[in-house]
This record gives structure tokens, sequence and C-alpha cells, in this order.
DNA sequence: CTAGCTATATATAACAA
DNA sequence: TTTGTTATATATAGCTA
């Protein structure tokens, strides 16, 4: 689509990778937009720079709805796959929300680590059982890895 | 790009409708992966159809890191625009974090409701101070809105 | 870096299967 | 729904300012 082909692979020439990353952003965002109104449906867009600046768009629904949605697909896979959940009963689903609890009292002292976050982790892996446990697993997932 | 320019507006025939969103859908996909490639980024994609269908594609980084990178960007935002954060201080933080072990008291004999969780989210807003607070306040949002 | 300017490479609308 | 063909509309690579 210019001048020449190009081999999709990494533009060495620095000065040339951002000018093409400045276009082809653009040009992404734009056709994210059209598909999003001649299809009535919904795009969520984020892009991170190699120097690590974020760009985003969304269309159709907004950004958080269109995230959650993804998210609660994620997580409904999640339950399909576990062979186990059909063992797990209330108990763990309990157990999982005081392990929750008990690290909420470690964070209001801001002693929480990474590592801390980690463990939990591994708890929580054993620990959970029903579908809303499985959510706040995951958002403390992700807390724990920011 | 065709036989013929089409206005950028839902397309009313059905049938079409759905051709050219297999089809552009297809197409940015493609597009996301050589951004990512020729221009070393990372990109994350989430499309749903109008009938609900959920497609994602990312490259570059996971998309759980891409987006949890947007949501920490999100969450700086909001640290930055928020005029009363400097009167804020630790308590605020304490009693945050407090409202939240309350709420997962709760969660504990299952009777959680949205309204519940919205009637949160308002004590949250005047609750919140420092970013590690904000973080989990936006996550248990996401979690009462799916 | 950011903004045009072409010449070309691509994407895709309409149609068919 | 998806796939293939072909005529056109667009996107964009390489330059220039």
């Amino acid at each position: 689509m210019g001048r020449r082909k190009v081999e999709i692979k990494r533009i060495e020439n620095k000065s040339s990778r951002q000018v093409t990353f400045c276009k082809r952003r653009n040009g992404l965002m734009e056709k994210a937009r059209q598909l999003s109104i001649l299809c009535e449906s919904s795009v969520a867009l984020i892009i991170i720079s190699a120097t690590g600046r974020l760009y985003s768009f969304s269309s159709g629904d907004s950004m958080a709805k269109i995230l959650s949605r993804y998210e609660l697909e994620q997580a409904d896979d999640l339950k399909t796959l576990d062979l186990e959940e059909k063992t797990l009963n209330y108990l763990s689903h309990k157990e999982l929300l005081e392990t929750i609890q008990c690290k909420i009292e470690e964070a209001k002292s801001d002693n929480v680590s990474i590592d801390c976050l980690k463990s939990l982790e591994e708890q929580l892996k054993t620990a959970l059982s029903v579908t809303r446990a499985r959510k706040v697993y995951m958002l403390l997932l992700r807390y724990s890895v920011t």
C-alpha cells in the first residue's frame, strides 16, 4: 500500500518505524471506528508503543463495558475448563473470601508486596469455586500484577 | 475499497452487513498484527458483534498485560483529575479498605446485590486516597457491573 | 516529531458459488 | 455463515518541506 511492498517484520530504521507507527495507528483506529458503525458492533482497541506510550479507542459501548464483557467471557472459559469445579463446594468459596479478607487486612497496614500477592494467587487457585469468587480472584490477580 | 464507495453508516441489508462484518473484522485483526510486528508495539483488540459474539486479538504482550496497563493508566488519570486528592489522608485509605472488608463479609453470606455494590461505589468515591486503594476500587466497580 | 504528496500495494463491495 | 473473483476505493511507503 505504498511505493514499495514491505515485509511484515520489525522496521529497522528508527525514524521510519516511528512514522509508520503513527500512520498505521491512525489507520487502525479509523478502521475500528468504521467497523463499529457499519456493522453495529463494539470495538475496543488498545495500543502500547515500544516506548510505552498508550493509545486507546473504543466505539459502540464504552471501553469499560467492552473490557468487562471480555473478562466475563474469560472467567466463563476458565470455569468450563476447570475439571475440579464440580468437586468444590460452598466451603471453598467461603475460604476464598476469608483469604481475600485477610489480604485486605494486610493491605490496611500497607505491607502488601508482590510476593505476598503471588502466594495469595497460589492459595486462591485451590480455593476457587463459584463464578463470583472466580471474578474476585481474577481481579485480584490483575491487581497483583500491575 | 470496493466496487463502490460506501458511506460510513449502518449497513441496512442484514446479509451484507454480516459479510462486511466478517471481512472487515479479519482485516482489522490483520492490521493490528502488522502494526504490532512492524513497530514493536503491543495491540489488544476486542470486538463484540451486534448479536453479542466476542472476538479478540492481542499481539506483542498478552491480552491480560495490555489490559492491566490500560487500567493502570486510567487509575492514574483519575488520580490526576481528583482535586480533593491532596486533602485526603491515610485515614480515608483505611476507611476505604474497611468498607471493602465489610462488603466481602456480606459476600460471604452471598447477599450481595447490584444495589448494594452501587451504594458501595458512592461510599468509595469519597473514601479514595492512594493509588493502591484506587485500583481496588476500580476492580470492585468492575466486579459489581459484570 | 508532524504534515503533505504521489505512486503503488492492499482492502474490500458487489456478486457468485 | 464463509470463500473466491474482480473492479475500485483506500491506505500508506518513501520523499519532501
